[in-house]
DNA sequence: TATGAATGAGAATTCATTCAT
DNA sequence: GATGAATGAATTCTCATTCAT
């Protein structure tokens, strides 16, 4: 129960030292803006007041601006790595519902889709956003074709669905257009299931329908 | 005094008084620009510099950068509204393609539509993109079931489609995810008549297949 | 009755082409502007529209921005001048008086002694200014001993008495200060009648009481 | 680093690192600019510069020009106040004669008058110039009356005198007309007790004799 | 490790002025 | 004589970043 409290009134527990801590925090912080607003409508002090630290931990701990987004984009990749790697043809329409619709907790991955799109003016961290696109349609197309080399026809239909769910993931944001922002999972998952199931053939090479 | 053309055939002769060509100039650079980089990464001086026009123009004609934005996507709604006006079911695929994938001549739809899921940050602005939006969708729930009025789950169906057209537009804009950056009208034709066909109910209400 | 309208249908009567009428108009809206205003606040485009004249119109007649102000504090002395020469001892607190509290018509000379006040910022213009209340007070101090050549104490006298003027229609000016804005001719007549029996010694050399 | 400092004794070191002096001088510079040149005639730069130190920190102290020019004007009313509280009948001459004739170290009461008579536009600011000056001319007339409940001719009255404080304090601001801007502390004291005298109603109600 | 002071570059906007008609 | 188009210079303000403590 006892407060540390030093001499001269300051607390010492008020200000947490600790590095690791304040990266997440920043890092967090950084990608719900970026993701929500884009590179360049974000000001480091609006992360770092969001975050509750100094801006010039931005510069310390991620060399610059840039350097955040970049954080943040390889978080997002990571995250969206992770949650496509086990990924099957029957369960991708619900997974796709579940994320999409899904509450608080699953904000972090709603992000890390709307980071995908968001560009902050560098060449390079474009490449390695559109190279994941790439890679995150080519998961799609080997789950739901049963891992048989793509060709460029089914990779195409794969970009198509992975450009609806990246559509889709924008409509809802910001409150925008009703009623698909409030639709729940349950008719996402039905519409996907429908989505897949037309566009992407099946492991056997059958026909969608 | 001097003429400045450049190599690609535009020509911006210094001192053109024509204040109607001067503002639509500015215009046309500003939906590319904007439809391109957002927003906040756009600068009116770049704008006016690839309109070959004083910055101080931006302001005559369109009060703000923020006035430009509007009248930007006011064309832009414009341009979405009459080339939508008479769509019907069978058409629907047929249309998107073309316009997707179509050259230069059709560019200025495509930005119209990036122009839609662009932000300025202005409330006022941001409630018209998001109801040209709602409308746009509600238009192909109307075209694709016979203009019947449209239930909630059609609508989300219908949004999901409009979703699918926005997310490849994005896929496809600056170069970025290829095979389906680059792929033909054909191939594009061929996949949304299948997503129209399996998402939306057909006019006489049965089901999708 | 007949309006003189053109085939075209532009009124030849609506555009007054009257070199020196439009020079007069631009001449009175600027020194009110000036007056009011002061020089770096008041635009010439501002001057211009009000004058409903075309702002290209200041840069042709006057020069420059300057050019007008250096003109309209010409016209001021000028003003001042004339409405000083004749100056009786007896007769000056009731002048000052009807000056400063008259109605629309004596506008223009209390606008005279506001220019006196306001810098253009230009040295040689200032040198002008500075001057002229010089001299006004130098006539003041005259018309009060009875043009006998004046020492500095009485100069300096009669530049408190200048200064007082300047003050109140400070004051007054813009409806600003209460109750001295809406203070009557009478009021005024006395109070500045005391102010100069106490302050500008009398013709025979007399003590002013 | 460099520490800048320059022949009339100012000294400007690069970083000083601490903001209270840091906003202290640019106020100190800001009030000076703002009474001798005006508010539109000023720019913040200007003031910077001369403060010796970066335009980014008006911004900061004072969010913004007007801000800036607030500040100013409500430091400008303390001292006023302060050097105008504990005013009595007998000392009004002696003080005004004191602090407009007062050398270097009084310049700061002196452009706090000035600024009363400088507006920036903004008319909730203005309400405040125009309210003091009203506060003036009631402690003035409070003073020489013993306190008494003014009325209106009264408080006319001692508007008249205070016009003619400020009135003064402009013919002698930058050096402009002589022989009263190099006129001493005795004779302005005189002159100003024969004003009082002569204008302003004594505490027994007795006339001004 | 963290903070707040300070900076420089760049952004949008305004404005006096010039030019072509 | 008059107009509106166009310009360049300046002004205020913002922002990422660096520095001293």
């Amino acid at each position: 129960m006892a407060v540390i409290t030093s001499a001269d009134g300051e607390t010492a527990s008020r200000r947490r030292r600790n590095a690791a801590q304040t990266r997440r925090d920043l890092l967090a912080v950084a990608r719900s803006r970026f993701a929500r607003d884009g590179y360049a409508a974000t000001t480091v002090r609006d992360i770092a007041d969001q975050a509750g630290v100094n801006v010039a931990l931005i510069s310390r701990y991620f060399a610059s601006k840039e350097g955040l987004f970049e954080a943040c984009l390889t978080g997002a990749i990571t995250d969206v790595g992770t949650n496509t790697d086990d990924l099957e043809r029957d369960d991708i329409a619900a997974r796709l519902a579940r994320h999409l619709s899904g509450s608080p907790d699953r904000v972090q991955l709603r992000n890390a889709l709307l980071l995908l799109m968001r560009s902050s003016g560098d060449e390079r961290i474009d490449g390695l956003r559109h190279a994941v696109l790439r890679s995150l349609s080519e998961k799609l197309a080997n789950a739901a074709t049963g891992r048989a080399p793509a060709d460029d026809e089914v990779l195409i239909r794969a970009q198509v669905v992975l450009g609806t769910v990246l559509g889709v993931v924008m409509l809802r944001s910001t409150g925008a257009v009703q009623p698909i922002a409030d639709a729940g999972e349950d008719i996402l998952n039905q519409v996907f299931a429908e989505l897949i199931d037309a566009l992407l053939p099946r492991p056997d090479g059958g026909s969608p329908d």
